[in-house]
DNA sequence: CTGTTAGCGCTTTCAT
DNA sequence: ATGAAAGCGCTAACAG
């Protein structure tokens, strides 16, 4: 494949290199014939210019790194697609780096990044530790880190307000008359986990009851982890009347363990999951679960990005408030458990 | 941010910057010595080489496009998971590029993915029509067409075969008793789409019945247009005892039409999806739908788009077989229309 | 307004 | 086994 070079249209055009370069970047010094000329001659030879050559004499790349534990988990094609449509728009592409949550492959793929000299990268829900996370960033030109806060000089940070949410959620059973409340709390490693961690302690302390140990049990973020934690948790005590779930697979995962275990959602148990992602308003019964909106997420991402690629380190921060949906999966009444029945359906969306 | 370059390294280990060369790519002729000093000077001074310079240099990019619809929409992911795990292990980085569905868009991008000298791209149910599309390709050193045929010397092709797949769905629901088919078949523009329809008249002129032009309607892919097409097939007819979905996201649309009507499925209504995303097995009813290895669509991709690369033009074709999962929505069985009931769960997977 | 001269950081080719 | 020179395709900096 013999690509058309800038050479070639400035032979053919009868100008130097230099001029078709300026016609290319649209500068101003430039007499409208030749630009005409030269326009003319770059579209009859269908000439494009290389982005690896600009780069290597620019220093900038018009490419950035997201990085992701995987795609395949609901809650990050939004964000993708809102980093997406915001970077493309000002010219940049975007590498996807799947993690699957092995922090080995994630320092793997962050010096593929580096490598591949992006001008910036999004890390989501890094699984690396402070101190192998953080030396990395430096490497970079520039980051922004989603669930997860950063030293504004290494990186920016975009974070859901993970306590908030899960206090709305503890709340929202107690006011419901559900006064055992199980927490499945997702991967230890992950900062998300531990933030609703503090917010069910927090949320529980305030009403005055005290967190039990052995109902806050950690598991994998997904379906599977979901229903194995919640067989443990519901086989081993009998009296747990809600759930709050580290995210919505999790509780999808813990309405399979329910209905196996003959129990009711939600008359024998309420179930909150968490993100509202787009199969939680429709399966049955809907979930009720915390929402977030993982486009903007990703969109100031990307923005808070634009701006460290740019030199602007301010804001550093940006932390978006979740608010429960309250569908059938934990409505606001409660009927008495075991007093089986149709639940009511408070809304959803 | 001053990076390190080859010329340091060279300088501080007193030798040529291609001693180092020839140290980081592994070349053969180097005393043990040298390699040794060098690499010691390269890990103090934490240098890692330019994959812009090396771009400009071998003209190889390593990197390679993924061109998608809609990674939000759930059947993309998995076959970028699919790829990524194949390409990365080769060293390739993939850009996401999403085209939102929109023909513009797509032709944006695959310019992009030219200036970026990707070197091939892997393009996922392109909505350009083919005197748009065949040119673009070739202007990329390699391309893999995913849900859509190409002619071998301008793309490979990995499909699905979708006739197939619609054909078991409509001799289950005629095994099922049901009469009656209707079919949302898609976006027009979209090749699966054709093929379905295809498949669908095949299916129901083999077994004596005539297509009625009315009873199929095409759809937005996604569950929005899935319960319109649902809600205007099944009021303006009162008949429709089955509906086969051009995809599992368009089900779910049409099982929410259904439950408006207040028709059960799928005592009144028989409903098959496609594709089998993970929602199907998860949502009540369970859905009758065509698996689809989304995975291994991305993985035959990428290995075929390696082959490509590297200059093997063959295999230019693979056609995954999919296969009907029998849930709760469309069962072997079915029970006499408006006989309401609860329906058998056959099995899921 | 346009051209010339140097690189950007590597690899390639040819010497040695 | 190692080095010197040239070049990949573009832009930056300076001339004119």
């Amino acid at each position: 494949m013999n690509r058309v070079t800038i050479a070639d249209v400035a032979r053919e055009a009868g100008v130097s290199t230099q001029t078709v370069s300026r016609v290319i970047n649209n500068k101003a010094e430039i007499s409208p014939s030749t630009r005409e000329l030269v326009m003319e001659v770059i579209e009859r030879l269908g000439y494009r210019p290389s982005g690896v050559a600009r780069s290597l004499a620019t220093n900038k790349t018009l490419a950035v790194g997201l990085v992701v534990p995987d795609i395949a988990n609901p809650f990050f094609p939004e964000i993708a697609r809102g980093a997406e449509d915001t970077l493309r728009e000002r010219g940049y592409e975007i590498f996807l780096c799947n993690t699957i949550e092995d922090p080995e492959r994630e320092k793997a793929v962050l010096s593929a990044l580096e490598d591949k000299r992006v001008d910036g990268a999004i890390i989501c829900s890094s699984r690396l530790p402070d101190d192998q996370l953080f030396p990395r960033l430096r490497r970079q030109q520039a980051v922004v880190l989603v669930n997860r806060p950063a030293p504004p000089e290494l990186a920016g940070s975009v974070c859901v307000d993970d306590a908030s949410g899960t206090v709305q959620a503890v709340q929202h059973l107690l006011g419901a008359g559900r006064e055992v409340i199980g927490f499945l709390s997702g991967p230890s490693r992950s900062h998300s986990a531990r933030e609703r961690t503090r917010g069910f302690e927090q949320a529980l302390t305030a009403a005055g009851r005290r967190p039990v140990p052995e109902l806050m049990v950690p598991c994998a973020p997904d379906h599977e982890g979901g229903y194995e934690a919640a067989l443990s948790l519901l086989s081993g005590r009998g009296n747990v009347e809600g759930l709050i779930c580290y995210n919505d697979l999790v509780a999808v995962g813990a309405l399979r363990a329910c209905a196996e275990l003959g129990l009711s959602v939600p008359d024998d148990v309420s179930i909150v999951g968490c993100d509202d992602i787009m199969i939680a308003g429709l399966i049955s019964p809907s979930l009720t679960t915390i929402h977030v909106s993982k486009y903007e997420i990703g969109a100031t991402a990307a923005r808070m990005l634009l701006d460290r690629i740019e030199g602007r380190h301010e804001p550093s921060e940006a932390i978006l408030k979740p608010e429960l949906v309250v569908r059938e999966s934990a409505p606001h009444m409660t009927r008495p458990r075991n007093a089986h029945g149709q639940a009511t359906n408070d809304g959803g969306r």
